[in-house]
DNA sequence: CGGATATCAGTGTAACTGAAATAA
DNA sequence: CTTATTTCAGTTGCACTGATATCC
């Protein structure tokens, strides 16, 4: 069986072996299974960013947030919106500068976060099954290396 | 200098060593300076792989191009009619199939694609820079395995 | 008939741009 | 006056869905 290993996704044969084409299809797997398993819970990556840089470092602007989370100003505004709808965050403007909200995070936020974490664990192991642990290892140090330019 | 190293963008500092997040962030990299690169061309993704398969397999149906590049049919159809627009391509009825177009490389698109091979080859140079020579190996192969599940 | 083909219209996510109103 | 904040509207690249007319 298997006598040839055939790419999980077709391409050129010149992007074959590329860095920027086996990045490209491995961040688009890592992707499929963050939106498998974020999507069964009815939530998109920003809004597990948000909810994380809130628990995290506490309530704070929607400005603030975009910086923590690494979020554009204007996703920013679209996520709460989500989000407060659902009762994860509330919206307060701030008493010391008008121009402000403070968001800050609601028990029921905490407790979606919490489940998310579980289902981000689980991806991770999903994505490295392939991989031996010391080959897990390699992978996420030259990632590292490769990201903190 | 350099006492601490940060990380290139911002996020919850639980996502910082987690392999989904480490591989959305390097392929934003790559993505970013394939945009720049391809983008001084005018020439995005999906152009550059209909033009690389039909150098490396011949001429075929939108739907065999398709299969071929890894593109869904509908997006073969946008992606030619800008190819076909700069003459990078010609369509023509297939005379053995009325349902198919059969696609054609023209020598402008030859040379053109000859300019993005080169293109492609400085960006990934430029992407492995903050890698020392052996872990660019490395991390080519363990990014294969996981790719090709 | 069942399938394949080309095309069009639309959706979704992550990221970004520009402009406007408001307030520090 | 300049800067910061929130918000809205729009765009781009990649990937996918569904429908339709046509043809094998």
């Amino acid at each position: 069986m298997d006598a040839d290993h055939q790419p999980s996704a077709a391409g050129p044969q010149r992007l074959a072996g590329r860095p920027t084409w086996l990045l490209s299809r491995a961040a688009a797997r890592s992707a499929r299974l963050l939106a498998d398993g974020f999507g069964a819970a009815g939530v998109r990556g920003y809004d597990y960013r948000l909810l994380a840089v809130l628990d995290e470092r506490g309530p704070a602007s929607q400005a603030e947030l975009g910086r923590r989370a690494g979020i554009d100003r204007s996703d920013v505004v679209a996520a709460l919106n989500d989000l407060e709808a659902r009762g994860h965050v509330s919206r307060a403007p701030d008493p010391t500068d008008a121009r402000r909200n403070v968001v800050t995070l609601t028990a029921a936020g905490r407790r979606a976060l919490t489940a998310l974490d579980g289902v981000l664990d689980a991806i991770q192991v999903e994505l490295l099954a392939p991989l031996e642990p010391p080959e897990r290892d390699q992978l996420i140090a030259l990632l590292a290396k490769l990201v903190n330019v």
